[in-house]
DNA sequence: GCCAACGTTGGC
DNA sequence: GCCAACGTTGGC
């Protein structure tokens, strides 16, 4: 099968791409979102490539690349009932989310904040840009994953 | 802090 | 299965 490109979205203030380049590798654990946890359960494969995106960030942007080292496993973080995500319809049997691991890459020698991207006629399709768009995890064309990797130096 | 847009929940 | 109410996301 061919390879995928994505956007994941976190806030820097929770978790950065600093935060990954320092650990390396990361579950990406408490996505409480089915059609987000529908891309890493069914689409991802070990190699895709990532687009990481700083939200809720000032400005808000891309800040560095990365890409899935693990398939989906069932998120721990679902069983922690000290946990704000903690679900208690799911169980060890029948778990409802599921994460990726990824891999730190490089982080963009340039960050491409978002005023950017908008700015670009060509990522006139990218989902991230569309009004309303709030899912964390979203799939990214092949062309657009490379002219922002480009955008980065 | 505002608020539009969206996803989820729950009563019926 | 509809849909109003509610909660969340995330740019501004």
């Amino acid at each position: 099968m061919s390879k995928h490109y994505w956007l994941m979205k976190t806030e820097p203030s929770v978790f950065s791409i600093d935060d990954l380049q320092k650990q390396q590798k990361a579950w990406w654990d408490s996505i409480r979102n089915y059609q987000a946890r529908n891309f890493m359960m069914k689409d991802m494969q070990v190699g895709d490539e990532i687009l990481i995106y700083h939200s809720s960030a000032e400005p808000p942007g891309v800040a560095g690349l990365a890409k899935v080292s693990q398939l989906a496993k069932p998120d721990p973080v679902q069983f922690d009932k000290t946990s704000d995500y903690f679900d208690p319809k799911a169980s060890k049997e029948k778990p409802i989310w599921f994460c990726v691991q990824i891999e730190y890459v490089s982080k963009l020698k340039n960050f491409v904040p978002i005023e950017q991207l908008r700015a670009e006629p060509k990522l006139k399709d990218l989902l991230a840009l569309k009004r309303g768009q709030r899912l964390s995890i979203q799939p990214v064309s092949e062309k657009d994953f490379n002219f922002i990797k480009k955008l980065g130096g």
